[in-house]
Parts: structure tokens; C-alpha cells; sequence
DNA sequence: ATTGGCACTCGTGATGGTAGAGTGCCAAGG
DNA sequence: CCTTGGCACTCTACCATCACGAGTGCCAAT
């Protein structure tokens, strides 16, 4: 059952071949670029036992054979001997990304844009989780009668805010005692417990800042969760030229999907589990829209901790050797550039 | 010159089954459905005649005719009958944008989405511009060593932030004192006021609470500047079900460009100038990639004043009847949902 | 001005034929 | 037992051809 080094090396370059032209690959010309001297029609037996085992399949009797995921799979795992990131690439990288960030959002985005760039396909990027946020500052502000703004601010610069309406007015006086209580008893707290806390003690109250103080907390809540959805994604357009996606019916159904990005995101947040790239070939991720398509992610850390996952989403076909380092070495720097300076 | 009753029949009789079938359409077939009684061979010669005034062309000899950019504009001035919104489309649009405001950028969310929903097009709203708003607050928060995050609050309850590095550091109660001479000095003020007695102000000073105030400034400026550009769009992968958007070589270059918003965002402000719905209907937008498209937009107003502008893109073949009225009515109900209780 | 007739044009779809690529299998040879 | 050359077979892609249908433009008759 184990192939033997001959086989091996039929199937790299096969793979090889095949995502470097896009077309099936016939005996003939595998014979020739393999570089052992062998003929065509024993590289035809090798790739009739190939085919047995399920690593290779004929679009139709007479054409060439392409990978199955499986193939694909074995490809990356044994044979595939990763690039180093070309100087270009990464003085792209670097540039784009850069090593200060002068805001999140922007750093976030640039990122996206660039993985997208390089690699022709998709990009994306899960925006750094908030959980272990330490809440900053807390305001509120008194907009209109009987309307307050609250204000949250984390340690790493986050800033989400709300409209609260309330049934009596509140006098800025009272807002500023409210945000004062709230800073000086949950400030410098972590965001989670900030809302446990305050879950706790507002159980049974109902005096009117006592509202505005639930209502900010639903706030700190929709922070922790509002990040479970939040991805950007950027280049899905690139997928047109691609002709494998394309052609197929499914593309607007992967558009969509991608839109939707909620099973997407669960995806993803597995991969976030080790700290190493990770690749899903087809219908590996368990997710129809997928089943063409291959996603290479890795995850990203900022100050030591994992936060989030970035990465492409492209046709199978894809050219894994460069894909893989690009994808690596963006999460490196993204981490960087979000992390303490 | 001026059309006759008899050819304006016709051509609206033609727009319609065209726009209802997307073929083009024959003398026979127009000749039929038309209601008049007339021979094939009389339609004919109108069909000649208005091929030779630019409203109609045939894709080939011996196809049927199409209108063409002229020819949709016409019926639109003067043929088009709007049909008024259906019962039920109506009662969509009211449960999804509602009459309340939570927040407004779900609700701008949430129109978008209904836009392209309803129509099957592309959606888009453009945000609402901020130059008349009023700068209600501002505060400086420490956030690191040297790093101080500001954030600006209106009238209307807009949060924009901003992390400003500084060359020295800066004490919780320098901050404070330059929050509140801010909050005195402009709180109230317009943001363009703001800005420009500021810029006035600050020309030579050095000081290192100055550069954060006129950093502060720079986060005023863009946050004028930053909704020049901002736009949201759904639904663009709605054009993929579309034949004559689909099959052409345009369709790619049409979602890059619709990306990219810059030039799109520049021709919808125009439309802001007037109150009431406006369509470009293929090169009228004079912009390449919307040649085979039409745009049908209508400005909001919140507050008595007109702020945004929103609509649909999609292909010139498109039930203008329809459209318009769904528009309309989602800019009253848009305007209406972000204006004062 | 309108109409029927008619020749003409053009795209579409079906048909068939050919070339090229590639396969599977077999028998011969190391 | 593995490898190889040979050979018949299969399938696609491409092209040419053909008939059909839809539709036009023009003209002569009403």
C-alpha cells in the first residue's frame, strides 16, 4: 500500500505539472519532465495504480489525470517542499504591512489586500478576538433628551459604542457619576469580567441609571460577540478568472456563502487551535461551498497570544509551495505590527 | 422629428416585452402584442424609422431589435408609468428598515440589503455625510506610553477614534485639561468650524499637548474626509444570474471598479444635488465600467436636509417600473428611520 | 399610408468527419 | 517480475456543412 519512492516522485511532479499548466497530464509528457528515464507506458502503469488508491482521476477516458483532494492532500503533506518568500514578496509584505500600527482597522485591511494581491485569490482576515480585552475607559454621553451614547474603550485601543434610549432624561451630572462608578470599579478589569460582574449585581435593580448600566453592559457583551462574525475578505472577484471556479455553477453559491461567512468563521476558528498553517483541500472543510476550493490559513498572535487566523481561499489548484510561506509570513507580520511595540 | 402616438406605442410595447423577456423583439411578436391593429410589415417600417433615430438597434441582420441607451432613456422620460409599490414589498421595507433607529449603521445595513433583495440587483447606500454635523464631545485617553487614543462624538452620535503617538508622555490629567479646553472651546461647534479654527490656531505652536490636539484636528478632517468615500454595497453577485452581465468580458472589471467606489461615490454625489430619483442609464454615467449598466438612485434626508443618496446598480434591462418606486420609497423610509423621534 | 409577398441574411443546432492525445492491454525482452 | 514497444480503441476538440427558423428590407398593389 505504501507507494514506493518512484510513484512518489510520479505523483510530485504530476501535481506539480498540473498546477503549473491547469490541464489533466497524459504518460507521454509525464515521462519526459519526471527525469527518470522511463517510458511512457510504465509511467501509465504507475498512474493506473495511482488512480486505484484514489490520488489521481481522469476527467474523461482519454485525457490526462489530475489530483483528487486526496492526491492533493498526500502532495502537501509528503511531497511538497515549501519556497522560501521570494525577496519581492517580502519586501511587499513588509512595506504594506509595515511594523507600527497606526490603527488596527487600517492594518487589518492592508493585510487582506495584500494577501489577496499576491496570491490572485481571495483574502482574508479574522479580526483579533476581544475576550481578553482589558476594559479602558467607559463614557457616557448625553446626546438628546432621554438618548445617552455609551462609549467602551479597551486597553488595545478598541473602541465600540452604543445608543441607549432611556424612559426618564439624565442630567449630564448623573452620567458623569455613572461613568466615574463604572471606571473606577471595572477599569483595568478584563471585558468578560467586567460583564459578569455587572450581570450579577443588576439582577434585580431597576433604577433608571441602573438601565443605562445594563444597557452598556449588553454593550461589552455585543463586543465579545459581535467579533465571533467579523472577518474581512477581499479579492473574491479574483475567482472569476479562474477557470476551474469560474465555469462551474457553483461559484455564486461560494460567493454567497462567503458573504454570509457564518459557517466560514467556525471553520476558521478551528484552524486557530494549533499555531502552525493549516490547509483544507476541498471537501476536507466539511463545507459544501468549498468543495472546489482550497483554504490555507494559519493563525496570528499578538503579544504572545493567539488572536486570530488569516489567510486565501482559492480553486484547489493552487500553488501551494508559494502559497503556504506567504500566508505564514503575513501572519507573522500582522502579529507584529498589532503587537506592543 | 417628434415621434408620433403610433411609434411611441410601439416603443414602449417594444422596452416592455424586451425588459419582460430579454430577447429582442420582431415585428411579428410587437406586431401582436401590441394592441394596435397593424401589420408586421408597418411595424417594420417604424422599427426602421426609430432604428434610424438611435432609440433601437438590431444585434445582427436578422435578430429583432433592442433598445438601446436612447431608446430606454425615452421611455423613462416619457412612456415610463411607475407602478406604485406593492402591498407586500412595502410592508417588507417598513419591517426591515422600521421607523426607529437602534443604530444607524445597521440600518444603513439593513437598507442595503432590502435594496438588493428586492431587486435582485446591486444595492448601495451611501453613508451619510457629517459636514453640518456638531461636535458634541471629545475625549483623550491614555492608552500606553505615548499613546493617546481620541475620540469624537455628534450630535448625531457618530464615533470616530484615532490612536495618536506622542513624542513624550503625556499625564491623565494633561489630557483631561486638553479634553475639557476642547469640549469648552468647540463643544457644539460644526465639525468644519471646528476644524478651522483649529487649523488657524495651532499653525506654529510645538507644544506637545498641541500636537495632540492637532492631531485631534487631522481625526476631524477625516472624519469629513473618510465618508467622501464611504458607500455600502450588496448583492453584487446577484449581476452573475444576469445574462447580459454575466457573459461579458465587463463584469470583472465592473465589480473592481464598484470596490474601488472612488469614481461611483463621485457620480452619486452629483445625484445628491437634486430631491428626487434619478437614473443613469448605460454611458450616461459617463463612467467605462457602467456602460452596460443603469444606476436608479434617489437622496435622503434626514432631518429636512439631505444627506445621502442610495439605489440600485444593474443591468440597462431592468423593470424600470419597478425599480423606481422601490427607490423612492426605501430613501422616505431610510430618511425617515434616521431623523428625530 | 398600409399591406402582402418575396428574396435575402444571419444565427442556431444537428450532423459528420478528422486529427490528436491518451489510454489499456498484450506479448516480447531484460 | 518489471519494463517496454506496439497496437487498437476511445474520447474530445475542431471544423465544415446543411437545413431551419426568425426576421429584415424592399417593392408593387391597394
Amino acid at each position: 500500500m505504501a507507494m514506493d519512492a518512484r510513484a512518489r516522485h510520479l505523483l510530485k511532479s504530476l501535481v506539480e505539472q498540473h498546477i503549473a499548466k491547469g490541464v489533466p497530464v497524459g504518460s507521454r509528457q509525464l515521462a519526459r519532465d519526471a527525469g527518470l528515464n522511463i517510458s511512457p507506458a510504465t509511467v501509465r502503469n504507475v498512474m493506473a495504480d495511482l488512480e486505484d488508491e484514489g490520488y489521481l482521476i481522469s476527467p474523461h477516458t482519454s485525457a490526462g489525470r489530475i489530483p483528487t483532494h486526496v492526491g492533493y492532500r498526500f502532495f502537501v503533506d509528503a511531497l511538497l517542499r515549501v519556497v522560501p518568500l521570494s525577496a519581492e514578496s517580502n519586501r511587499l509584505l513588509v512595506h504594506r504591512i509595515g511594523f507600527r500600527a497606526p490603527d488596527t482597522e487600517q492594518v487589518l485591511h492592508a493585510a487582506t489586500g495584500i494577501l489577496s494581491e499576491l496570491t490572485h485569490m481571495a483574502g482574508f482576515v479574522r479580526v483579533p478576538r476581544r475576550a481578553t480585552r482589558i476594559l479602558r475607559h467607559v463614557d457616557f454621553i448625553a446626546l438628546r433628551e432621554r438618548e445617552v451614547l455609551a462609549i467602551f474603550v479597551t486597553d488595545k485601543g478598541d473602541v465600540e459604542n452604543r445608543l441607549i434610549r432611556t424612559e426618564h432624561p439624565l442630567g449630564a451630572a448623573d452620567l458623569a457619576q455613572a461613568a466615574n462608578f463604572f471606571n473606577a470599579t471595572y477599569g483595568g478589569r478584563p471585558l468578560q469580567e467586567v460583564i459578569h460582574n455587572l450581570q450579577r449585581d443588576l439582577q434585580q435593580s431597576r433604577h433608571e441609571m441602573d438601565r443605562v448600566l445594563r444597557s452598556a453592559m449588553e454593550l461589552g457583551e455585543e463586543m465579545l460577540e459581535e467579533d465571533q462574525q467579523r472577518m474581512l475578505i477581499e479579492g473574491e472577484f479574483q475567482w472569476l478568472d479562474q477557470p476551474e471556479l469560474a465555469g462551474s455553477e457553483r461559484l455564486r453559491e461560494l460567493l454567497v456563502a462567503v458573504r454570509q461567512k457564518r459557517d466560514l468563521v467556525h471553520l476558521l476558528d478551528e484552524s486557530m487551535r494549533g499555531s502552525d498553517v493549516r490547509i483544507f483541500i476541498g471537501e476536507e472543510s466539511g463545507y459544501a461551498p468549498l468543495t472546489d476550493c482550497s483554504v490555507v490559513s494559519a493563525p496570528y498572535s499578538v503579544d504572545g497570544e493567539v488572536v486570530g487566523v488569516l489567510g486565501v481561499i482559492g480553486p484547489m489548484r493552487m500553488p501551494y509551495q508559494q502559497i503556504i510561506p506567504l500566508v505564514d509570513g503575513t501572519a507573522q507580520l500582522l502579529g507584529r505590527a498589532l503587537s506592543q511595540p
